[in-house]
DNA sequence: CGGTTTATTGATTCCCGTCAAGCAAGGTGG
DNA sequence: CCACCTTGCTTGACGGGAATCAATAAACCG
């Protein structure tokens, strides 16, 4: 059935990016973020930002570090978790190009509450927290546009909570899946994609699981022929089925 | 043991109340939010806001429904919850005065998210969404003040995932209590208080569990003295001891 | 004071976490 | 390019924590 040995998740490359000034430019003029600003402010802004490479697996900032910038994925996949003991992690975010991550609000908090690792290799721009906050001061709606940013979060938080509290384990991981495909799913030849590089246990820590019981769900679904999956990587076959198995009516 | 009958928890009144213009200003400007306008700035801000009075237990708005406004808590405490299939809601937050809740992200959402119901009788100002979005441009300080209320409450939830995630009942039932006393704690001759009409099913929507778990535990909680409770309150009796149960370094 | 809501407690069931062993995929170096 | 080693995935057996069902008791309210 499964023909497929390599795993299809694209990774970019093993070697470590680094933006160059026009790719700068154009990863910055593109986010919806800063779309409304003309070629001249944007240079301006470009002008605050740091950019750097990082390599698949790298941390970018740790949990508990000072807080003391914000970030934009240029390219690439970052994961947000917050570490537990023991390996009890907790994932809760997996972020793409034009992203904004680490400190969005000038003065909130003085540490980072997340660790954010590099899932591929990636090029990252960052600002200091206070020339973002300049910024923000000097284009009203570009804080208005934050704000929104920041609300769609703390939806997509609370979905969560919702979901772990309510469903059974099962569900939580069909739901996550789906949320991935929102995020990352990518038509192939062989159903839809998740184009990125998430294993059992990136799941158990999303689903608040552990990564025996995603693999026991994952068997099951590949057996009734609804996904194929692999080491780090997962495809749906059968779109129609996969939903209904979503299908939140009765917990 | 437990010579308190009576709940000690202060609903103020079961009457409506309705804000006077002078209690809408001084509420107003003793938000930290508002703290830096002036008085004639505070004056025209002020005219933009309706105030509404509610009843315990009555709604003031509801999941689904179009969110066109953004509200401030003048008086009273507010639960937000999302409503679940079979009375099985997860609560999100308990909001007092001064608390911002609704729609502060001027056009981000085209529905709320969750419901506001009123634990207490309360007074509740409200702007248009609109209204607000002219204000945030106007003072670009209040957007990046939007943005911290934002944050905080992003940072929040996401701990709270993580403490569904890797704790057990009994620990998420002991960090959820704490979290509580943070809020509306108050230091009373019988230990400190949850100053908030808290029942069993609230503490089970707030840590993913039963009435029936949360009320096993508290059992235990008051067989060993640590805490008093009865219909709709809580007491912390003994600190220290309670403290202890909070540990969380081993899970 | 009766009716309703909330809390308590017990008995039972079951989902899923834990522990453990075996296997397959992928990367590496000779 | 193949043997080797590491890392990630699978599967089974078992046990425990918490949900469910149910019946009683206490607190609150009109």
């Amino acid at each position: 059935m499964n023909t497929r040995r390599k795993s299809p998740v694209n990774i970019i490359s093993t070697e470590v990016h680094h933006c160059s000034m026009d790719l700068r430019l154009k990863i910055l003029g593109r986010l919806p973020f800063f779309i409304d600003l003309n070629p001249s402010e944007l240079m301006m802004i470009n002008q605050r930002f740091n950019s750097l490479g990082f390599k698949k697996d790298e941390f970018i900032y740790y949990s508990g570090d000072p807080a003391e910038r914000m970030f934009v994925v240029a390219e690439g996949k970052i994961k947000l978790f917050q570490p537990g003991f023991e390996r009890r992690n907790v994932l809760l975010n997996i972020l793409l190009e034009g992203d904004l991550f680490g400190n969005l609000t000038v003065f909130g908090s003085s540490t980072y509450t997340d660790t954010a690792q590099s899932l591929t290799s990636s090029c990252i721009l960052s600002i200091s927290s206070q020339s973002f906050g300049e910024i923000l001061k000097e284009f009203p709606s570009l804080a208005i546009k934050s704000l929104q940013v920041m609300e769609k979060r703390l939806i997509a938080a609370n979905k969560r909570v919702f979901e772990i509290s309510t469903l059974p384990a099962e569900k939580r991981i069909v739901v996550t899946l789906l949320t991935l495909v929102e995020k990352v799913g990518k038509q192939t030849n062989q159903g839809v994609l998740i184009d990125a590089p998430i294993s059992r246990e990136d799941l158990a820590e999303m689903t608040a699981t552990t990564p025996e019981t995603v693999s026991r769900v994952m068997s099951q679904f590949q057996s009734s022929g609804v996904i194929e999956s692999g080491r780090k990587w997962i495809s749906i076959v059968d779109w129609d089925a996969f939903q209904q198995l979503a299908n939140v009516e009765s917990p």
